[in-house]
DNA sequence: GACATCATGTGGTTGTTACCAGTATTATCG
DNA sequence: CGATAATACTGGTAACAACCACATGATGTC
């Protein structure tokens, strides 16, 4: 494992590094408190220049993989259960980071003038009277989990129905494919509330069950609001995981 | 507001950088969507190397107030209500970011052995058999917010009885400044569950009420485990932000 | 032996240079 | 006029050099 440059490998050295030292601890070889070698000698042995060293590093260590001590050196960190989950999710890749299969049962999938309330969550312009409204029964391994609604931004002209929705997968790869939108960042507040007899009967518990309710605003990498959710999550099957760092 | 450079001012260049920027952003002086001056510009502006206007505005996209575009610049981000709080904070901390004034009611406070639920939590090593148990009812601008129940790893031989506490103030500054033991990640848990006669009790409300529970462990800059506390909060008063990133 | 000093190794900061990779505008050609 | 090509920006990657700040262990001194 010398030298990195694959010549054919058109991702950048530094990545590359990243993905050999993220495997270099997955695997065992370096152990949890464990120094990695220095800069230095990481730039010896890789020939690559501290620069791109330290650019590696950084990521790896924003990842929790590793920490810093100045004056000591750098750390392996003890591998968590959850790895770094304040990361974007949809519920789909939630449920799946969990082991989960998950699936859905459309109740109700249509353009719909927005309320106000709406409104201002996804700072409409006065220009645009539609969004489309899906509310949906959320699964995991076939039950219950949560209960879905949401609202979505859809580009000017662009409509979608049922059928279309499931011809394409998902709303986020066709919004990524046909009009280049990338969901990279979101606004979420967390809280118990009790389960109506709607939400209780349409989850399959009992009344005035707890729920945790995630409400969240999605950005695009422009920085505009594309979508407002809100999950009602059954409580005795779900729990959020949040990494905090100072 | 040319060169910066302060000869007394210790702090690294690309850190007043950041102070700069964000000020010149929050003052309102560069507006949401609008480009900052291109990375070259910035050179010539504050007589620094690109090096170091790379590393400030690194620290600031990832911080949420700017988004670069490749081949056409880095603009302002829109500001957001809730600033990047997904970052680790005390209680305290917490409600006077929200404008609350904090407060507490001490119900009890001891060393105590752990239980084995504890023990795996703080990952405590085998000679560690005391730790520091403490209840106390907190409240938000005099009335309860929550309940909280922490278990903290002292350091070798050092007790801490209910005087010491609230002569020394907070836990961690004693800490810090004592053993240099600083709280810089944490592993949060968040649910939804309903409030026990007791618990409805000491937080003034009807049983059954909703409650946000969280869980969490706090790592201190070596990834040692230093604390294990459990928040049972009043839904009706108590909402958890986060931001979350792709 | 206890303590201050120094040498050496670590990560942290900063500057300089060069080139690559996208984007947008302008000039050019058909 | 319309499509294409050149070009002049933007941020992204990379190398090399120098020095600072902190931690540690060896060394020397009292």
């Amino acid at each position: 494992m010398p030298a990195i440059v694959d010549p054919n490998d058109y991702t950048p050295k530094y990545y590359q590094l990243v993905t050999i030292l993220r495997e270099r601890i997955s695997s065992g070889e370096l152990l949890p408190h464990q120094p990695i070698p220095s800069e230095r000698q990481l730039e010896d042995i890789y020939s690559v220049s501290r620069t791109t060293i330290r650019q590696a590093i950084d990521l790896l260590v924003r990842q929790g993989f590793l920490y810093r001590e100045h004056g000591r050196g750098t750390f392996v960190s003890p591998q968590k259960l959850q790895k770094g989950i304040s990361e974007l999710t949809s519920f789909s890749e939630d449920m799946r980071a969990r082991g989960i299969e998950p699936g859905q049962k459309i109740l109700e999938l249509k353009m719909a003038v927005p309320s106000e309330e709406v409104r201002q969550r996804l700072e409409l312009p006065a220009d645009q009277d539609e969004v489309l409204f899906i509310e949906r029964l959320r699964l995991g391994d076939g039950v219950p989990m949560g209960l879905m609604t949401s609202y979505h931004v859809l580009p000017e002209g662009l409509t979608l129905d049922r059928e279309g929705l499931e011809a394409v997968g998902s709303i986020y790869s066709l919004l990524q494919e046909k009009f280049h939108l990338i969901a990279t960042e979101a606004d979420e507040t967390l809280e118990a509330v009790l389960a109506t007899p709607r939400e209780a009967g349409l989850l399959q518990i009992a009344a005035g069950s707890p729920l945790l309710l995630s409400v969240r605003v999605t950005y695009s990498q422009y920085r505009r609001a594309m979508e407002y959710v809100k999950i009602l999550y059954r409580a005795d099957r779900y729990q959020y995981f949040a990494k905090l760092t100072r």
